[in-house]
RNA sequence: GCUGAAGUGGCGGAAUAGGCAGACGCAAGGGACUUAAAAUCCCUCGGGGGCAACCCCGUGCCGGUUCAAGUCCGGCCUUCAGCACCA
């Protein structure tokens, strides 16, 4: 045979598998269902990066095989178009929004079709389609009418780059997502949705969902959920109260100062009573100037008494000091918090540093020298002595309970979502703000509200939304009273359209509902769902918040979106750096692509790295792959004529079926790919192969090895290899009869025998006699036999 | 500090359930073919010792269990990732 031309042959089966819709999924065949999704494709760049290839030919290799196995496979692909990502990019290169997605979409396709990916095209939308976002929309209209989305006046997260409001999600460590620039705190009119009403529910998708352990340990810690009360403690001389949240209730009688944040309301509502208010108001300045960093990982703790105001113990009366101290955050609890120095680490170093009063009321540690934080026996503690201090913490609940003093309160660290942006390329708020109704959802009939067109959508300085300028579009009617009204002109944030997309890809042309409950009950969860990690405490935390809310109100007939997920690694430059353009370590996939080849590309992002570690390109180790496409290319030449397999290769080939199905499914392709190449270098070492071998051989290469594979496949048995089952294999046979078996004295190896497959121990003695006399002369005094695994002689 | 994961050749990485450590591949070195190069094929390839058959050491470190430990137990060290004044 001549040479590979991969070039003409990958050409020739693109073609193929686009015009025959190949992969196609069918509704309600009656096979068994697999529905496998590795997350969309933001639009917000040209084209493939190195990590698409990392993170999807995985996926596309489980949905190859799944089907050979004869599953109905659900293997969709989508573009999230929508939000900020995109439109930066369509700022940068000053095109329209609209225009940088169609294009950015149709040289995604081309690109994926290049890498073989087995998508069923049919079912592709874009997240910025009017007939998708219709269903956003009409999503946050239930949201609305459950009570669930909100309108609040509060502090957020404001990027001064990208010019909009971001929720803590899109600002972690106090960064910009998108950015990475420093997001500030501003005040502002914010839609929130309320996604601490389904922390528990999200907590629940842990024990439901197969996560990996770390990602179960980064939403824990994200949604941060804790266990305790919220305590009201009198104001001398005033009629208002300072009501504080701790997960400590039990250490009460151990107060002796209380702490506030500086954004503390109660300071405006107390300013005239207190005496050094100049001061405290000069501290809130200092706060403000202070970045997130200083505030919250310096250590060195500041704050400044209340002089005037003196809080008093519910539980015995003590006169408390009151501090403003900017190690109290107003976004937690209730910005205020009872101090107990002497069994809590901050409150230990404040009541040092102000010369504090400490008074332990548990016992154990030495609080003298640092806070003792852990449980203990209760004492200085009036009717919690000689109790434990989870005992102490319910008595001391049903205290606080029953005099009407404070009450159980479980806290999240997670807050609701801020939801607006002040941004042109998002999903309008089906909302209109009328001056005699105030907001007014649009009814669900005038789904979709398209966004208008407008020529400068750029983000105002100010803050203002683009949306303000198209005013034809913002003027409009109340639907309720028909008063002169106008639209809402803040959009929907990226996050908003990925919110629920995996069930669109079930019903994607569905105009009278977001899918159809027959459907959604056929495919049903997503079985496995794949993505970045950096995903995982952003978009998989409002998945699941939309999920479980849509489950709710019965719009999905079930309760989990995703059955499984797996996290892929990223592909670092050859420098070990994250690939990026001003180190100048970026690799084109399709540089790779073009004189190597899909099928050796393919097998080269599998075999050259774990998939859920970092993986550091380098190009040198695709030799590797391309020779070995080559043998496979060359096997025809030795290829004999029977439709049978060998004894010889029959274990071969058995082994060879057990380990890529398993590999497959466990994403250790490496070791299915060590597994192909042992068989090939068998072959080609036997110098034969039967028509029968090279057929299974060509069907289990296939999911790796599309291309190659489809073009033997039908050159040799004249069918095509997507109609084929996947061979099964037989444990019994990955074993050959006679097996070598290592040979130990003193558990050290001596050398190795060949016997019988499960040989008895005695007839093992016997051929250890005739092929290793020198060893079975040996005197023991035990003898340790395993079957097919070790012959161990104690001496 | 808390949470999670991981430490194996020059490199990427193998090693179900404790049983031949280093599969498979890359790189490197030697040889064959060639006028030459590429391609291909054959050999070597953890360290140390020996002419040799062979011997000793070796999976981050120190101990332990076991006939047998990369794998199990106890105690450290290091690296990576995420969170971090969360009351």
């Amino acid at each position: 045979m001549s040479k590979y031309n991969f070039k003409e042959i990958e050409e020739k089966w693109k073609k193929i598998w686009r015009d025959e819709k190949s992969f196609k999924a069918i509704d309600f065949d009656p096979k068994p269902t697999y529905y496998v999704l590795t997350e969309f494709f933001g639009v917000s760049g040209k084209g493939l990066h190195m990590g698409h290839v990392k993170a999807n030919i995985p996926t596309d290799v489980i949905a190859r095989y799944k089907r050979l196995k004869g599953f109905n496979v659900l293997y969709p692909v989508g573009w999230d178009a929508f939000g900020l990502p995109t439109e930066n990019y369509a700022i940068k290169t000053g095109e329209q929004p609209l225009k940088v997605t169609n294009d950015n979409i149709k040289n995604f396709t081309n690109q994926l079709e290049s890498l073989g990916m087995s998508y069923d095209w049919d079912r592709q939308f874009a997240t910025c389609d009017p007939d998708y976002y219709k269903w956003t929309q009409w999503i946050f209209l239930q949201l609305l009418n459950h009570g669930l989305a909100y309108r609040k006046h509060g502090i957020v997260n404001f990027c001064p780059n990208c010019k909009t409001t971001l929720s803590n999600e899109d600002s972690q460590n106090g960064e910009c997502d998108r950015c990475h620039g420093k997001v500030e705190q501003k005040e502002r009119d914010v839609w929130y949705l309320k996604m601490t009403e389904y922390a528990e529910h999200m907590l629940k998708d842990h024990e439901n969902c197969d996560f990996p352990e770390y990602v179960k340990a980064m939403q824990r810690n994200w949604i941060g959920k804790s266990e305790g009360a919220e305590i009201d403690f009198d104001l001398e001389n005033t009629a208002e109260k300072l009501t504080v949240y701790t997960t400590r209730p039990d250490t009460l009688f151990g107060v002796t100062f209380m702490a506030i944040a500086p954004e503390h309301k109660i300071i405006e509502q107390l300013k005239n009573k207190i005496q050094n208010i100049s001061e405290i108001t000069n501290y809130q300045e200092t706060v403000k100037h202070k970045s997130a960093f200083d505030r919250t990982v310096a250590k060195d703790k500041t704050g400044v008494e209340i002089v005037g105001i003196k809080a008093i113990n519910p539980v015995n009366g003590a006169k408390i000091p009151i501090f403003v101290a900017d190690y109290v955050m107003m976004g937690y609890g209730t910005g205020a918090l009872m101090a107990v120095p002497a069994h809590d680490t901050r409150d230990f170093e404040f009541a040092q540093k102000f010369n504090i009063p400490i008074i332990q009321v548990i016992e154990g540690g030495d609080i003298n020298k640092q806070a003792f934080t852990g449980d203990g026996k209760l004492i200085n503690s009036d009717f919690l002595n000689n109790k434990n201090t989870d005992e102490a913490k319910q008595l001391m609940i049903k205290y606080l309970e029953d005099k009407k003093l404070g009450r159980r309160k479980i806290n999240f660290k997670m807050q609701d979502w801020s939801f607006n942006r002040q941004r042109y390329w998002g999903e309008p708020f089906p909302v209109v703000i009328c001056p005699n109704c105030g907001y007014v959802a649009l009814d669900e009939n005038d789904l979709p509200l398209k966004l208008p067109e407008i020529e400068d959508y750029k983000p105002d300085d100010n803050g203002n939304s683009p949306l303000a300028k198209a005013t034809d579009w913002v003027n409009c009617k109340c639907p309720k009273c028909g008063a002169n009204a106008k639209r809402e002109t803040d959009t929907m944030p990226n996050w908003a359209g990925s919110s629920w997309y995996w069930l669109r890809f079930i019903d994607p042309h569905n105009n009278n509902e977001l899918a159809s409950q027959e459907k959604l009950k056929y495919w049903g969860a997503v079985d496995l769902y794949t993505g970045g990690d950096e995903h995982v405490t952003r978009h998989m935390l409002y998945a699941s918040f939309w999920h479980h809310f849509l489950y709710d109100i019965k719009a999905v007939p079930f309760e989990y979106p995703f059955k499984k997920r797996l996290c892929n690694g990223l592909v670092l430059g050859a420098d070990g750096n994250k690939m990026s353009k001003s180190l100048g370590n970026v690799v084109d996939p399709m540089d790779i692509l073009k004189p190597y080849g899909a099928d050796a590309f393919r097998l080269y992002s599998l075999f050259s790295g774990e998939y859920d570690q970092n993986t550091i390109w380098n190009e040198q180790g695709i030799k590797g792959c391309v020779k070995f496409i080559s043998n496979v290319w060359d096997l025809p030449n030795i290829m004999t004529d029977e439709s049978i397999i060998s004894d010889k290769h029959q274990v071969i080939l058995n082994k060879l079926i057990k380990k890529v199905s398993e590999a497959i499914e466990n994403f250790t392709h490496n070791t299915a790919i060590a597994e192909m190449m042992i068989f090939v270098n068998t072959v080609k070492q036997d110098k034969y192969i039967t028509k029968e071998e090279l057929r299974e051989f060509l069907i289990v290469l296939n999911p790796f090895a599309p291309f190659i594979t489809s073009e033997m496949y039908e050159q040799i048995f004249k069918q095509s290899i997507l109609k084929q089952s996947f061979p099964d294999f037989d444990e019994k046979k990955c074993i050959e009869d006679i097996i070598e078996l290592p040979v130990q004295i003193n558990g050290k190896l001596k050398g190795v025998i060949k016997v019988a497959n499960n040989a008895e121990q005695a007839e093992v003695i016997t051929q250890l006699k005739n092929q290793l006399p020198n060893i079975a002369q040996t005197p023991t005094k035990k003898i340790i036999y395993v079957k097919n695994r070790i012959l161990n002689l104690i001496v």
